[in-house]
DNA sequence: TACAGTCGTCAAACCGGTTTGATTCACCGG
DNA sequence: CCGGTGAATCAAACCGGTTTGACGACTGTA
């Protein structure tokens, strides 16, 4: 590959020249711009990235650390990832991803041999370890979810406990009085992560406050036992006028067991659920449903990761984005 | 962040001294090498990687193109992804994510910038314009997929002919006559996936050989409309004894159709797929199948490009790797 | 007419590694 | 006792960028 030597000398100026002519930190004549862009098109000139960064201490990269948490409806996971890269892209920056087993040592690894600008935190738990990895490296970095302790680090994520409140009282100002909360399997629980337990307990308590009695079923972990689970919750509940849904697999099982117990919606029983439209390209979800909106949540996190890059002391952010419910009829009133 | 000159100086030689205790190149007293550990650890010394690829014109990183392509599946793509990921990191390699829109923009701005050592290319197809990019940057490259002019560059790819045939031969073996051969979305071949071809040819020519009557059905791309095709299908070819599904769509919906019908597998009818264990955490699939196997075939193509890397003069290798049967029970002699 | 400021450019230093050539010293074989 | 060999180390050059200080030529102003 050429090298900015071989373009200055093509050019017939100095490193130095064509360095500023690029950057515009110094002024250069147009005679001369006009010579060194000639060369940059005729030799093909791209600056190393390597040796940029090691003049500049900037790579234009970030890590995005992706954790090991196999149980993760995997379709999401992605669409999260491939909106971190197409936003990083739009800043200019490039995206490593980092999936090591243990997250620290992975952004350990990164940010000490100056890999990245700043990381990215999927999937944050309430306690989360990679946090104290991330403030040890003093790079910055964003968490996509909330953490119990996070005053020292920018994030973002979805306001899942006003999801769940909206949800509660989407049901309740139309007169539902008897509610069937499928949440999501208890295993899901165990992994610490912020938003289940958000959700949660949300709905348990704006359903208290709203005078409506909710029974709480946790969907199964296994596909195999999920439909099961699913009508045994509703021979429990025979008085119940509406299903709240977060867990995906029982959202997709559902249109099943309705159609084999002839129960339609929303004249027999009322739905709403959690979920959003990634699912419609490979499921028909026909239920009124608050949206995660991964496409607002995570570009507003890679663009808060960049702006501190930029400028690192600006304060900490902590956001919570205000979910969009979806009406898609599948509720009515009682 | 320490350098390598403080490690040297803590350690009171030289700097190329310390480069040479590290890497192992020329031989440095015990003695010596046990005072640079010490300030290696006293002093968290990592090396710069910017420093480091541009001396050694080495990056330790992969280049992964993704493609932007919509209608895939979103589970299997992300499983993909973080095979691999997890075992580029085994070999010593980190992955920087390239999601550009135009995939031969992405590895052009990679490569030239010496950002990567090689890049793996996801879902290639047949006429792939980013090989085509991959020679121009003269970096090593890995296909995952097979495509028509591809003797340039190594590949890797499941043998879905020999998937397709063994398909057929299982359910010909059986003594099945008439069968449904479920296969992708149009959408799906239009998009000019190698594998969507190769499947589908040789279904169609191994049932001819075997004298077996197919009837081919494209499964629709709405998930709204997969039921009405399924059932279709099924009125359409009463006397067919079995399905041979490809499209992970029909195979989700199937369970609830039959189920529908009171048709019972393998009783009523049989059913041979393809698809991996992958979705078992997600669906309960209970058919046999033909297994995709994505970690054997991308970690074969992690090794290829850094095989490669190390000695470039190696022949291209083009390997189609034998699919594996899981029988499920779900298909009988009749 | 002299002085200051700006424009345009270059040479040199620096970023943090690796690699090479030179040097010193100990040891070995003839 | 001498020449050769290998171990152990250092200094210097290099990789390909950016940044800074210096300098000559102009321009505008007092």
């Amino acid at each position: 590959m050429a090298t900015i030597g071989d373009v200055a000398k093509y050019a017939g100026v100095s490193r130095s020249t064509v360095s500023h002519a690029l950057s515009g930190k110094r002024p250069i004549s147009l005679e001369t711009r006009q010579r060194i862009s000639e060369a940059i098109v005729a030799l093909q000139y791209t600056a190393n990235a390597g040796a940029k960064a090691l003049a500049t201490s900037k790579t234009s990269t970030l890590g995005l650390i992706v954790p090991y948490t196999p149980a993760e409806f995997a379709p999401a996971r992605m669409q999260y990832v491939m909106i971190v890269s197409e936003t990083a892209r739009e800043l200019g920056f490039d995206v490593l991803m980092v999936t090591d087993f243990d997250g620290r040592a992975g952004i350990k690894r990164v940010t000490d041999s100056s890999r990245v600008d700043g990381v990215i935190l999927l999937n944050v738990t309430r306690h989360d370890e990679r946090i104290g990895s991330v403030l040890a490296a003093a790079k910055p970095g964003v968490l996509i979810g909330l953490a119990d302790d996070n005053a020292a680090l920018d994030s973002v994520d979805l306001d899942f406990a006003a999801a769940g409140r909206s949800m509660v009282r989407h049901l309740a100002e139309r007169g539902h009085r008897r509610v069937i909360f499928v949440t999501l399997p208890t295993e899901m629980f165990l992994q610490d992560l912020g938003y289940v337990w958000r959700l949660h307990e949300s709905v348990i308590d704006e359903a208290q406050t709203a005078g409506l009695a909710l029974t709480v079923v946790h969907d199964a972990a296994d596909p195999k036992d999920r439909m099961r689970v699913l009508a045994g919750a509703l021979d429990a509940t025979p008085d119940a006028t509406a299903l709240l849904v977060h867990s995906v697999g029982a959202l997709i099982d559902l249109p099943v067991l309705l159609s084999q117990r002839r129960i339609s919606v929303p004249r027999d029983l009322s739905v709403v659920g959690l979920f959003g439209d990634e699912f419609g390209a490979m499921f028909a979800l026909p239920y009124t449903a608050v949206e995660p909106s991964p496409e607002v949540v995570v570009s507003r996190a890679v663009h808060l990761v960049a702006e501190r890059i930029e400028d690192p002391s600006r304060p900490v952010v902590q956001e919570l984005l205000a979910p969009l419910m979806v009406d898609r009829g599948s509720t009515r009133e009682v």
